[in-house]
DNA sequence: AGAACGCCCTGCTGGC
DNA sequence: TGCCAGCAGGGCGTTC
């Protein structure tokens, strides 16, 4: 499940092995890859075709290739990785994969690049860059918390006058961009506060503590090339992070807290499993004596 | 207008 | 053994 450290490792992969070249073809398998794409999958292919690829970028999950094209005009290849998308560096003769939905040629004798995606929640568009530089339908993410734009005293205090939970704030993309329902798992242990409690009831040192935690364990899973359940994620040579290893909430239930030893529980929340500790992250603040 | 819900999609798992 | 409901869940369109 791809989310800000595993996105940065893909465009690593992409700064390495695409950034540099020159697009000579592209085809679109099926309409739903290029959904995003108004005017078609056919007009995406078309408008790549001559293109060279200038950089690659990041935004939270949102991922971009900046375009050059022959007339000097400036575009973003914009993709999400959704739940299950893949951006795999291959060579060409290479057995095709069964979701296959995007194959970009370059005009040299280096591999291709291939998006593979088993449920297509993720798609690729091609878009214009607004004056920040940032493609069109990336423009309303707020900046991630690995990036120089990023000002953590204007989320805490964005956060403080928000009546809602403090899990639903992390994950709100348009707050603070990048963070998943495993990293919010994770900070949130770290942090050792309870998802549903309301952001407006925390205090705002509170809060920049459940951002820093959040910050840093993406910043630890980027470290070990992300995190990988099912094989599902993959960086663009096909090898598996490994982050899983680390994790101390999501996906722990029943499993021995780290810190105090009591269960991890499960819980659900905003339609998916929220996993914390109950001793450490008590739903209301715990009375003393 | 901001907040919340439901849908998109496929593969795997667990229960009967 | 087989079938099917349930689950995984990011983002966006729709609704309230």
């Amino acid at each position: 499940m791809p989310e800000l450290p595993e996105v940065e490792v893909v465009r690593r992969g992409l700064a390495d092995h695409v950034v540099g070249r020159t697009i000579e073809r592209a085809e679109f398998f099926g309409t739903r890859v290029a959904r995003r794409h108004l005017p078609g999958p056919r007009d995406l292919a078309d408008r790549l075709a001559g293109n060279h690829v200038e950089d690659a970028r990041r935004r939270g999950k949102y991922l971009w290739l900046v375009l050059s094209g022959p007339d000097g005009s400036r575009q973003g290849l914009v993709t999400h990785l959704g739940m299950s998308g893949q951006l795999l560096v291959e060579a060409p003769d290479a057995p095709r994969e069964k979701h296959l939905h995007a194959v970009v040629d370059f005009d040299d004798d280096g591999p291709q690049l291939r998006f593979v995606d088993q449920r297509t929640f993720g798609g690729m568009a091609l878009a214009e860059l607004t004056p920040d530089d940032v493609p069109e339908p990336v423009a309303h993410i707020a900046p991630d918390p690995l990036e120089g734009g990023y000002d953590q005293a204007a989320v805490v205090r964005r956060m403080k006058g928000k009546d809602v939970a403090v899990k639903r704030a992390l994950l709100d993309q348009t707050l603070v961009s990048g963070v998943g329902n495993i990293y919010a798992d994770e900070a949130l242990w770290r942090a050792q506060v309870h998802g549903e409690r309301l952001c407006s009831s925390l205090t705002k040192p509170t809060l920049a503590r459940v951002l820093d935690h959040a910050r840093e364990v993406m910043l630890e899973a980027l470290g070990q090339g992300g995190t990988s359940f099912d094989a599902l994620y993959v960086n663009v040579n096909g090898a598996s992070g490994h982050f899983d290893r680390s994790l101390h909430a999501y996906g722990q239930e029943g499993r021995p807290c780290d810190r105090c030893g009591t269960p991890i529980r499960r819980e659900a929340f905003m339609n998916r499993s929220s996993y914390s500790c109950p001793r450490c992250q008590p739903r209301r603040r715990a009375r003393r004596g």
